[in-house]
DNA sequence: TGTTCTGCTGCAATCGTTTGCGTTAAGTAG
DNA sequence: CTACTTAACGCAAACGATTGCAGCAGAACA
């Protein structure tokens, strides 16, 4: 195991200081140095393979020039095309990446960011929090960058990059209530997530618009947003007698799981009950029946996150916007048709 | 931004060296201290809100209780589960990750292999490697422990965790056979990788045990284990004119990309044409025709590899096996069914 | 009582970089 | 020819933790 050579080994090698090698190497800096000198040790520093050590610079300037990410869950199809777009941005400038997965724990989620902390990262994008969180808060008063994305912390002063949920509820709710469905049932996701209780608030309010009476137990409430919670909230749903002719689902897991429920009983979807989610995660266009949903930005909305994380650790200061707010977009498919005559 | 308290803040609160405190705060050294002292710096420590700062241990130490882990893409979906695997060992044990997607690109793999060790990570997890990489070997060689998983780099002395491939493709091969297949074209992986090598020679090798007479053209090249190029392949086979009545495909998304064509030109599968793929991914149980694949195990294969990987870490001269080889299974299906009758 | 041992803690160097400040020599002006 | 500016670089102190070694006390022993 060869070491790595340091600065001090270059420093040797050129007969310099390692300060004026330091200043070599950097761009900024190599200005105050005669151009000679600073070739000379570039071509040294190239020669030997130098690759700084980030961990002593990071000691010195409090800049490690590495992120946190956080997720609830990496095998959630939504988050890698996030991740990919926050990587667009920050790989780029030189930033790595430690993910962690929270699996929407909370005393993981703060285990987490102790371990993300410990190791000096430079900013934190949280895709993860919960809908109001005193630690995650604490931590980004304390002066730790940091933007949450797909969920918000409410009026924490942390900024937010979401999706347009209120306008995506409604348009897709417009969109079953224009086929002619009234009793529309609405399987909601978690309470301590704000898309959770974003969403079902964007219901309940669009309902009433579109002058749709529903009752309070065609609103089930899911305690994640996975297959499992859609079976048990469509079953549920299913058994409580109400004459639904359709469901809007908070997202489309909880639809996934809508339809496996629907298949098992034999229910025709969309002829009997028509079904919608949220998100439009990858592969859903291959699943039938082919599900109506509403699409988000899953890489703008990583990407975004990553320019305001960027300006913030920049200049903690900065003025950003405290909430951004990305548009969605109906993807019509094959998942709702007009209810069944009666 | 009140300052992270360092040791020596904790020295400073309780009178004692700040060596004293590093070492009351070691399970392992503790213990030549007096349990008293070890108490009361441990109960400051805990009240002070003290979190040790890795940057400078590690710089002391050149540990910094993080790993790199390389990846082709985590928006392909049988990576985030090898992650979780990988993760479910190392994040006990105290490290956390730092994930790079190397888009398979041999350029963009060798950069952030630098971006990793200027971080200092204590070993690397390569879940991207070519079947040939000297400049990664020689990373090995230098001292970094690694492994690479799903893939490896033929003989290098670098531990690999793969599936087994070989049984997979007889077992699927065989499969077709039993069903009275004998033109079975294969859509064959990326030349550069070793699964896609490895599967190739497994499949021609599989044939010829069987007796099957496999013609140069049935044997297809694909650029890379995606949809496009399964699409592409699938064409050029059906365009070629032999009589194939079945495909069997190096990987799922070769063989989504092959029920994509099939579709199109209204060639019923598995009526028509039988397809099979590899790893069985996530939510392929629910896009039809069904895929009929070889189900190799995502998590486990992470796991494994961590495993190795803490040996290594803890001893880089510790003897680990160098290849560990996991079992896959047969995941029957829709998508294959007798040829049909001439 | 003097000596040795042992248990506990302090000292200081070290890891590799960065950076404010001081020093030197060359260059310019008077 | 002296004085003073400026360019170019060296010095050394940080950053926060670890750890070999030294020192000091008290206990045990002769």
């Amino acid at each position: 195991m060869r070491k790595a050579p340091t600065l001090k080994d270059i420093a040797l090698a050129t007969g310099v200081h390692v300060s004026t090698v330091s200043r070599a190497l950097s761009p900024s800096l190599r200005t105050v140095l005669s151009d000679d000198v600073v070739k000379h040790i570039c071509e040294v520093a190239e020669q030997m393979g130098y690759r700084p050590n980030r961990l002593a610079a990071g000691l010195r300037t409090r800049r490690t020039m590495t992120v946190g990410l956080m997720i609830p869950d990496i095998t959630n199809a939504i988050f890698p095309p996030i991740l990919r777009g926050v990587e667009s941005v920050l790989e780029p400038l030189g930033y790595a990446s430690i993910i962690v997965n929270t699996d929407s724990i909370l005393a993981r989620e703060h285990l987490l960011v102790d371990v993300l902390r410990e190791r000096g990262v430079d900013g934190i994008i949280h895709a993860a929090v919960l809908r109001n969180d005193p630690k995650i808060v604490k931590v980004a008063a304390e002066g730790t960058p940091m933007v949450t994305v797909n969920r918000k912390i409410e009026n924490s002063g942390i900024p937010a990059v979401v999706n347009d949920d209120v306008q995506g509820i409604r348009m897709i709710l417009k969109y079953l209530y224009d086929f002619g469905h009234r009793n529309i049932a609405h399987i909601a996701g978690p309470e301590d997530l704000s898309t959770g209780r974003g969403r079902k608030n964007a219901f309940v309010d669009s309902a009433r618009e579109l002058g749709l009476e529903i009752p309070g137990h065609a609103i089930l409430q899911s305690l994640r947003f996975d297959e499992a919670e859609g079976r048990r909230c469509t079953a549920a749903l299913l058994d409580g007698g109400w004459p639904l002719t359709a469901i809007l689902c908070a997202n489309d897991r909880l639809a996934l799981g809508a339809f496996e429920v629907l298949r098992a009983r034999g229910i025709d979807c969309p002829a009997q009950i028509s079904v919608t989610g949220f998100n439009d995660m990858p592969f859903l266009d291959l699943i039938p029946p082919r599900l109506t949903t509403v699409r988000i930005q899953q890489f703008e909305v990583g990407q975004v996150s990553a320019d305001i994380l960027v300006k913030l650790m920049a200049d903690p200061a900065a003025e950003v916007a405290s909430e951004t707010t990305l548009p969605v977009k109906l993807m019509v498919r094959d998942s709702v048709a007009p209810p069944p005559y009666r």
